[in-house]
DNA sequence: TTAATTTTAGTAACTATTATTGTTATCAAT
DNA sequence: ATTGATAACAATAATAGTTACTAAAATTAA
């Protein structure tokens, strides 16, 4: 297995990863680091921020339109996405790794794990309406 | 709004939605109405199921490669995705609505709906392994 | 049938992502 | 500190999946 070396964009990428609850687009990874690293390119952003994911150092989560958010928090946790704004925002909730039991119940192969993503309105949407 | 006219190809391809419980790509799907309607072209497939799912006679599932699956059986239902083989397969589950009750808990949103997919390994693939 | 409107096929364009290429940075051993 | 091997880099090209455009054909209403 190839080693791992370092390198300061990738190190930066984890740095604003970790800094930011904003569950940003690889663009907006991008955007940020290049203020550091003016000449750092997307493929390079993308390749470190998939990479992240590989290692479990972030987490790869897919929006309903097709795009990825990238989010440096990866203890488990669960995303709520707002179809009025887009923005995409961790859920503070109880545990709910028991409906992995539920759906093993009638099914003979072995589930490992599930991700959910909950759908609503945000509540900066409800008051602003 | 549009009134909306009759056409074969839309009732092949939601013909073909409800024969097979394959979840196949749009391009799964062209492919297969392409044997009753040679000249129909891609875009035409495209088209016709993303309406479909907005009128609620489909399903759209984004698969975690990125691409998406489409599904004819519109009753509530959950998925499982096989890591190995990359099958999306219908799980027979209890009703598992209440997630959205507890993840509404803390949250000052309002919680409309959720979807879930299930990971792991599919029964034909761990008896092959 | 005619006229109005939708749908189509074919193609081009687009977006997000991944792969490639030639160059530079990192690191361990001298 | 220098070297050599390998990894990471920037830049760009390529790809995959999807959507937009347009003229012609199909559908429906009158």
């Amino acid at each position: 297995m190839a080693a791992l070396k370092y390198s300061r964009q990738r190190e930066s990428i984890k740095t604003y990863l970790s800094s930011t609850k904003e569950h940003p687009t690889a663009d907006m990874v991008y955007l940020h680091v290049k203020e550091e690293y003016p000449n750092i390119s997307l493929g390079t952003v993308y390749r470190n921020l998939n990479l992240l994911s590989d290692i479990g150092e972030a987490i790869k989560i897919n929006t309903p339109d097709g795009g990825c958010r990238f989010d440096g928090n990866v203890m488990p946790h669960n995303h709520f996405f707002c179809k009025q704004c887009g923005r995409m925002i961790d859920l503070k909730m109880d545990d709910i790794e028991h409906v992995n039991e539920i759906a093993a119940k009638n099914f003979d192969g072995i589930i490992e794990s599930h991700s959910i993503l909950f759908y609503g309105t945000c509540g900066d949407c409800i008051t602003k309406n």
